[in-house]
Formats: structure tokens, sequence, C-alpha cells
DNA sequence: CAAGTTTGATTAAGCGCTTAATCAGAAATA
DNA sequence: TATTTCTGATTAAGCGCTTAATCAAACTTG
């Protein structure tokens, strides 16, 4: 920057004034620097900007769900929601320790961070901090959240697979003590509605009996008359699928499947898989609006987009909706009158069961 | 820091020293400096380190292949290696965009990054920048390079198909502009001997023919006497996978599949998915110690790991072994007298094929 | 036309830390 | 005891940028 204020014979102020549009400066002598800048191809120092501003406009990132496989797209929808914005993205890894999340975040407060993005574990309180933070977790989850509608999300699957005529489902959840399962399994119910017989298997608990990796049962499940299989995750459904057909029930036809998030490879394996998706880079856009605005309260969106403010609710909660992807392993139940042997097996039981 | 010094009397330089252990202080004062500084919990100012050392302990990540599933544990372990030597990790995502590519790594530059490791796009040239860089690809691209060895992990595989007593195989590939991709079919193919019967099939020319998402045509292929099937992906393994048992195929009876890359799901699937695992950690490690050497010559590891450098070979390209990983969807061809059907319908051709 | 206002630019201090140069006093040496 | 060497600490400058305060000159105005 001196060398552009040398160059011209004035003083490094009109230069960081130019450049920053503040201060007051000819629009000639403006077009001078400007042109020198780029002449002598003046790159900016962000470290002496953050030293003296106080901001480095850097935004961190704390994932504590390391394996989850839908982390590329969050990472990149925000990376890009970020640079949008001018702000680089830091990352943090809690390898699924909540300790080591405190950590990771205090580090990147230390790094500078403007404010933190945290995507917490299972049932993890972030202690508010006092510093600018946004959650993308579920709605369910107390403080300042953005996050996919998980529940809405399952009550598109549960009306599906009601529509298509299936009366008895089974949902595959993972791990009860996660918000957004417990979110998605609870939509899911509602949209399936009460009428119908529904159960929950939540795969820790039987893996807790049998060992990790061990068969869900979902053959057996669907030789009790169950008829569809609704998953809070591509990877669960994926389970799912291959244990029926290893034992030969052939999808969609005797059974249908469904999961969440579109992975991959969803649309890869046969049947298609009918999942949910979220709309990461809205969810990103949001967060990073929602944490620049209490980074400087009077922050406003570069390019204005309209519609990021129509889905909140209350106290700094968004929850953006989430679409339902029909494929393959989705489709009408067959028929009572159908010949194969297990669809007879059905009880049509109708019962009740917890909201 | 000044608070410090003000507290104790002394000047602000030699709390600097203190803190650093870098200029004569007495083991005294030292003490002092240090209790103090916990007491106010003192914190230091990385932007003001930044800005007078040069360095501001930040590296660059720069991902290319944004789909990958394999981005969350690249990252972790990066995010792992460079943490431990008190670097942080920006992240850069070039959206697959080879011009922005370029522009992602400048960007990073620009916020201070002391160095940038890339992961590139198929068959992307990254402009020598004169700053600190190291790649994440196959060996076989040039330049400062460390990977998993592709090919010796192919090799393994081929070899393991081979003892399993298959004698036609099949390779599926996506992309074959990918280094990546190329160095593994090349090794399945040395590990499978050249005296046996093998085919490539590239799925990208595929569905240029019958549009995205469509048949690979796997079944069709087990009919005309393929026993085996070597995906360069597990992604890939799964499309096989769904595609053979659709058309009523038993796995592992009647065909067996590979992948590769340990993906989550694999161990999930039935028939559980024979893969090959790369060591991630291990190459975070290499990688980001190769960039701390750029970047300072006198580097040295923080914790000594004498292993790192035992994969070396010629101008710093280091290539990390890979791990193959026996699961249930790789087994002995059922024998000629089978009394499957399509088993009847191999044609035992022993040709020759390109090295 | 003198007093007030605007405009365009400068000065100088400061952000938090590092580090070469300096210096006073203590210890070692002659 | 006079001189040199160490030692432990200080001074001061500087990293690149921002910004409040200042100022001179060029405009308005009544």
């Amino acid at each position: 920057m001196s060398d552009i204020a040398r160059a011209l014979g004035i003083s490094t102020a009109s230069v960081s004034n130019a450049l920053s549009g503040k201060g007051r400066v000819s629009a000639n002598l403006s077009q001078q620097i400007s042109d020198k800048a780029r002449e002598i191809g003046y790159v900016p120092s962000l470290a002496g900007k953050a030293l003296s501003t106080g901001k480095s406009h850097v935004l961190g990132l704390v994932l504590a769900d390391i394996g989850n496989p839908l982390f590329p797209q969050i990472a990149q929808a925000i990376e890009q929601a970020a640079s949008d914005e001018g702000y680089g993205v830091l990352i943090g890894d809690s390898r699924g320790d909540v300790h080591l999340q405190t950590i990771a975040i205090s580090r990147l407060i230390q790094r500078g961070a403007d404010g933190i993005i945290v995507i917490p574990r299972y049932g993890t309180r972030i202690a508010a901090l006092n510093h600018p933070t946004v959650m993308i977790d579920a709605p369910s989850t107390p403080g300042n959240t953005v996050s996919a509608n998980h529940w809405q999300g399952g009550v598109l699957v549960g009306r599906h697979l009601r529509d298509l005529g299936h009366i008895n489902l089974a949902i595959i959840g993972m791990n009860h003590q996660s918000n957004v399962q417990l979110d998605r399994a609870g939509g899911i119910r509602e949209g399936f509605g009460s009428s119908q017989h529904v159960q929950t298997i939540w795969i820790d608990a039987v893996e807790e009996d049998h060992g990790p990796g061990c068969e869900i049962g979902a053959a057996a499940i669907a030789e009790s008359g169950v008829t569809a299989f609704a998953a809070v995750s591509d990877l669960h459904a994926l389970r799912v699928v291959s244990e029926l057909q290893r034992a030969g029930i052939v999808l969609p036809d005797q059974a249908s499947v469904t999961g969440f998030d579109d992975l991959v490879w969803a649309a890869a394996i046969a049947p298609a898989l009918t999942t949910v998706r979220m709309d990461m880079d809205t969810i990103a856009r949001i967060a990073v609006a929602q944490l620049l605005r209490q980074i400087d309260p009077g922050w406003k969106p570069s390019r204005d987009r309209a519609s990021d403010v129509s889905f909140g609710s209350r106290r700094g909660q968004y929850a953006v909706p989430m679409k339902l992807i029909v494929r393959q392993s989705s489709a009408r139940p067959a028929s009572g009158s159908s010949t194969e042997p297990h669809q007879t097996m059905i009880q049509k039981t109708t019962g009740t069961e917890l909201p």
C-alpha cells in the first residue's frame, strides 16, 4: 500500500480510503490509485486489516459427526455462502467427541474466526459462548438454529407412503438421541396418520444386543406384514434394502423402502431410492446471514435474497422445507390377493401409537 | 500482552520472549509471566502474530471434486494433521470447475494461507504457483504429490480375485481421465495377471450413449461369462451389485464384486463389500509435513514419526500403501459343474490384454 | 468580502506481536 | 582493581492497514 502511495506521491491514508471507498477521495485520485494498484499487482494483506479492524473475515465451521456423508454438501454450501459474502471458512473437527467440540470451537475463536457455525453432535448442548454462533441441527434444538425442516420432510414421506396405500409401516432409525432423527421419525408418523399401524426400530438398540453391523431383521418384519419401511437416513434404507433383497423379497413390489438425505448413490442402486433432500444452499445462506447479522447488526446481504427470511419462526430459528424425491423404491403395496406367500401374512393391525 | 507487562511492571518484549521461549528471560520472571498470563486469561492474538511474522499458521485445503464421498475422511485427516502441528485449515471449493480451482487457490493465498493442499480435479494440471503447495492425487500425477498407492491397491484386488480362482474379469471405471482410476485399473490388471481375460467398462462412455444413471449392463456381462467385477470405487461397485441382484444373480456365489475406498456403507450392504482402503491419516500427515517443510526448510515434525518417510520415491512423490479388506462380496467362483444356468455359459476366454 | 462550509487530502496514533539493537549490572577474567 | 564477557531486561521500530483528528484550499453565502 505504501508502494502505491509513494509511486503517486500521496499518503497511504488516501490509498486506504480510495480502495475501501470510505473517506473522501476525489474521483480522479481514486481512479489513479486503483489503476496503480492493479499495475503493481497490489494484494491487500488480510492480516493487517484483521489486526487493525479486529475482524478477520473468517468463519469457523465445526463439524461433530465426522463420518457424516452429508458433510461434503454442507461444507460446500457453507463455503460458497461465506465466500459470496467475502468470508473464508476455517474448519474444526471434533471427531464426535463432545469435549473436543468445545476445544475445537475455542481454537477457532483463537484463530480469529468472527463467528462460528456448529453442526453439533447428537444431543449436545453447546454452552452459550459469548461469540457469534449459529447451529445447524434439528429445529427442535434450542438456541440459534437453522436447519432443514426434518419434521416436515418426515410428513412428506409418511403421506407419500399412506397415499400409496400402505397401512403397516416400520420406521427405521439409528439413534434416538438425535434430534434430527426424532424429528424425522415424528414427522413420518404424523404424515402416515395415527389410524395406521406404525412401529419404530432403533438400530442402536438392536446392535446393542447383536453387535454392530448385525441384521436389523427387516425381512422378519416384512414377513410379519409390514409393507413399508421408512428409514431416517439413506444409509439405513440401504441396509434395509439389502436385507430384504437378500431374503428374496422383491422391491418395490413386495415392500417399499424410503430414505432421507439423497446421498450420492441413492439414485444409483436398484431400485433407485425414494428419499427426501434438504436444501443445503438455502440453509447455508441463512446460517451465514444469521451469523453476519450477529457479528455486525447493521449487516445486509450483498445480493438480496428476499426468500431467505420466509422460513422464520420463533427466536431466530429457521426451518427450511425439504423436498420429497420419488423414485422406484416406493410403490403401491401388492393387493391382498397377491400370490406372494408372505403377503398373505399381513395382519392388518390398526393400532394406536404414541404421538 | 501489555496488560501482563503492566501488571508485572516489565516490558512487553520480555513477555513475548518468555511466552515464546526465545529471548533471554530468567526462569523466575518467565514463571511469573506465564502465571500472570493464565491468571488474566491471556489469549494471544494470532492476527498480531501473523502480521509481524508474516506467517498465518493456516493451511489452505482446496477440494475440486465436491461430490467425492471420501471428502469427509480427507478433510478430517488433514484437519487433524494440521492442528497437531498448530495449523488451522481454511477450505476452498472449486465446485469441479478447473478455472474456479485457480481462483480458489489464489483466494486462499490472499487470505494468508502459508501453504496449499490441493486435491485436484481429474486431469487438472495445477499451474506451478510460487507458493508452498502439495497435491493429493494419484502418484502418476506429476509434481509434488502424496497419495495412496492406487496401483498397488489395484494389484491387491487383482491378485485376490485371481487367487480365488476367477479367470474372467470386468473392471468397472467411471472416468478414464482420472489418474486415480487409471492407476487402480492398471493395478488390477497387473495383479490379475495377463494370462487371464480382462475387459474394462468405462461408465461415462456407457452413459454418453444411454444417459446418466443408465444400466451399466453388468447382468449381461455376467451372462457372457464374467465372474468377477472389480470396480474402481465402491460407488460403482454398488451399482454393479444392484444390477446383478436385480437380475437374480446371487452374490457372491455366482459373481464376485469388489470396490475401492471402503465408504461408510460398504460393510452395511449385503453382501458386505470387499474393498480397498487408503490410509488417509498417513497421507494427511505426509502432505502436511511436506508442506511445512516447504514453508520452513528447517521444520521438523513435532512428534517424530519415523515411518512417514518410508514411502518416499522420486521427486518428492509419496505413495502410501493401501489395504485390502475382504468381506463377503468376493468368493471362489462356482465350479463349472454348477447347477446355476448362467454358469454354464461361461466361455473361458483366455485372451491377452493391453498392459 | 468576511465568515462559514465543504472538499480533498494529510498526520499520526494504534491494532498486538516480534526482534534487532541497546544497555545496565553482575560475573568472570586478567 | 580494571577489563571483558554474560545475562537479563529494555527500547524502539516495524509488520500493513484503519481512522479520528487536523488542515489548507476552494467554495458558499448573507
